[in-house]
DNA sequence: GCAATTACAACGCGACGCGAATTAAGTGCG
DNA sequence: CGCACTTAATTCGCGTCGCGTTGTAATTGC
């Protein structure tokens, strides 16, 4: 366990406050001190260290309290978008994203290669990711060494502490590690997390959790992934592992055990009899799901079945999450999405059937259609996040800023 | 998020050093100091706070250093027994257990009350609990007054912090307070936790989980019970919501949906045609899957079938759930264990099919086959946990206790 | 009996968060 | 135009925390 030191108590404070700021945006010191039922002292204290190091800076505007603005007013508190850059990537088979964002995660700059990395060796898909970061870098008009750390999203098994990847569809081999090789290439802090992971810390900074600190997220693409958040921080197995869903099994006999990616990866909704190579190439280029829904709708039955089977099981498994995590919000994201109603009609269904009575109204499912960008972007919060709770400046006490003190001094009497 | 000021600080180390204390038992401030990256200094105040409390004791003995034990000898502090005494209890469908344990968790007393619940109403239930509290706090040679809390524990699905009951098997109505019954009749703090959760302290505290912080455990009796020990601490979903295995559903069609309680628990692997009376009294006994075992050595083949059918189902639960939460162990206790390898065998069969490759290694599945006192024992650790935690003494800063000052100041010159 | 060794307590330091008092920067009314 | 009023933010002093250093206590070995 974690010993509690006056220093953990500060890094929590500061991570609470700049969180704080983060969320609401123009911020007075009054406001954040009621949002975290810190005293007004201890916020002053905490931001002025931040001012110090240049995380966050004032407005003299935007305070909107209503009409009679009595007294002195509030001065507004925002990030300060300089003060770090990160570059979040999502790694998937058939194409690499990368954006650049500021400290509060707006994206500089983004690039999307559409190339299929799909079993190639690591040391291939490193130096993709090498080149990707280094453009989209110069996209952004920035220089390399302005990075503070590169996060790589992609799906599988990931060990977050070492940036191992244990298994994933998208490297040919298992139990390697990202991380290495890419330090090794960009000297750069660098987090692997799994694309779950990314998408969920997106929902949570930019989407449809930014107002819940406890969810449960499904990603239903090629793999099948999974994110929890809890407390607001991800929750991450004892051995730091990210969560998947694919291999849960739906079916009681192991001579008949089906995971789950059986039954809802996009290949398997594609196993039916379906060569057409017109489809096979729309999945190439990432819009595979788009040209499906076309097809049912021009009469495909097969498909159509596969996709409400597809449904089916998803909503079971997701049952089966609310039944273990009872949290109040599911978020559904991925590109499988766009087959629209033909996979939520049966998911719905098979969700409403399978949630216990006594769970019925504690989740509540959210469907969200995202773009790639957003789940770079998520990568980047991930990294984000890490700079917030990490220690800036001179492993900082919240010390009275000096300069000001002499100035004041001297100018004001 | 709870907001980190000294208070939790303090919290949080005396809670680690007294925990440590409760561990190894006899110990000296040197090695909580090495065992919890504390300073010599912290440990030192932060023991002496406790003694002042009366929370711990010195013992001047016990020092089993190497043989040449050179310096000045070592102190070894042990909880102080006296200083609070809680009561545990487990409600089942067909008894009741309960124990009364002093402050480092020894039972004092334990008594079962072998009477069917099961469909009560919850105000004749709580009578009952009052009525077996009762007694087995006077078995234990104490009074009502002399008990800090009352834990109960009890099948399915609980919200701890309210201490209402969502569901459970052993109750008719759905959504009831038994906290609240429990306190108007008994009057002292009472904690309402699921008996998974409850049977998981205990494994922790006294069990196979001595050694990890970080384990599942599968409760597999007349309903299925999920613990998750996460970071040392109980994981309860995000509304203190307890977690519950059988309403895990083992299939991909809504059509044909099965809940793992069907095929898993008690009365899904007796129900085949098996009305025999012989079995059914045994049952109420809570001696039934001995029973059922000695059936199937008889030769009784659609136990034996019943009884595989609900390992394989189990097997592949488990395996979920190492996919889910990838903990190093996974602990199973429950009556149903009685089964021996009739139910084992394809257990393991099972979780070895649906375990993913990339996790093979990360669980080692453990069988316990514990007494129900135990279960009432884990409810107490509960409670006590609950008191390690919590502020004692005159919301105590670890002075320099008053008392010893004076008296030594006056006698020893 | 004295040195060496080890455990523990006492003291002082720096940092934290908080409540009360103080200063800053506006609005509104006469 | 100026003065009271109001609210925001800072400063100050207090109590607490954990930690490093120093001092003291209680042994063993020679």
């Amino acid at each position: 366990m974690k010993t509690a030191d006056p220093e953990l108590m500060r890094a929590i404070n500061r991570f609470h406050v700049l969180d704080t700021i983060r969320r609401f945006g123009a911020i007075s010191r009054v406001e954040i001190g009621e949002r975290t039922v810190l005293s007004a002292t201890t916020v002053s204290a905490i931001t002025a260290s931040l001012l110090d190091d240049g995380l966050i800076s004032t407005r003299h505007e935007g305070d909107l309290r209503s009409g009679g603005a009595r007294g002195r007013p509030r001065v507004m508190l925002t990030l300060n978008p300089e003060a770090a850059r990160v570059v979040g990537a999502k790694i998937a088979s058939n194409r690499l994203v990368f954006c650049v964002t500021n400290f509060q995660g707006d994206v500089l700059a983004s690039l999307t290669l559409p190339v299929r990395v799909d079993r190639l060796p690591v040391e291939v898909i490193a130096d993709l990711v090498e080149d990707g970061v280094r453009r989209c870098v110069m996209d952004a008009g920035l220089a390399l060494n302005e990075i503070k750390t590169v996060a790589l999203s992609l799906p599988g098994i990931i060990e977050h502490g070492t940036g191992r990847v244990r298994s994933s569809a998208v490297f040919r081999d298992a139990n390697v590690s990202l991380k290495e090789a890419i330090v090794k290439r960009l000297d750069i802090d660098t987090i692997v997390e799994s694309d779950a992971n990314a998408i969920t810390m997106a929902e949570h900074w930019f989407g449809r959790g930014r107002d819940c600190d406890d969810f449960v997220l499904v990603a239903i693409e090629e793999s099948l992934g999974l994110g929890v958040l809890h407390g607001g921080q991800l929750f991450r197995g004892a051995r730091e592992l990210s969560l998947t869903l694919g291999d849960m099994i739906m079916g009681s006999d192991p001579e008949h055990a089906i995971k789950l990616s059986e039954l809802a990866s996009e290949r398997a909704i594609l196993d039916g009899d379906h060569g057409d190579s017109r489809v096979r190439d729309a999945i190439r280029l990432g819009q595979g799901m788009g040209r499906v829904r076309g097809l049912i709708e021009e009469g495909d039955n097969e498909l159509r079945i596969a996709a409400a089977r597809a449904g089916s099981a998803l909503g079971i498994a997701i049952a089966n999450l609310v039944a273990l995590f009872a949290p109040p919000r599911v978020i559904l994201v991925g590109s499988t999405l766009a087959l629209g109603d033909y996979l939520l009609d049966s998911l719905r269904l098979a969700f409403a059937k399978a949630i216990p009575d006594p769970l019925k109204n504690v989740a509540q499912i959210v469907i969200d259609e995202v773009s790639d960008e957003l789940w770079a972007r998520g990568a980047a919060a991930v990294a984000l996040g890490e700079l917030y709770g990490s220690p800036w400046g001179t492993t900082g006490p919240a010390r009275r800023s000096n300069t000001t003190e002499f100035s004041d001094t001297e100018a004001g009497r």
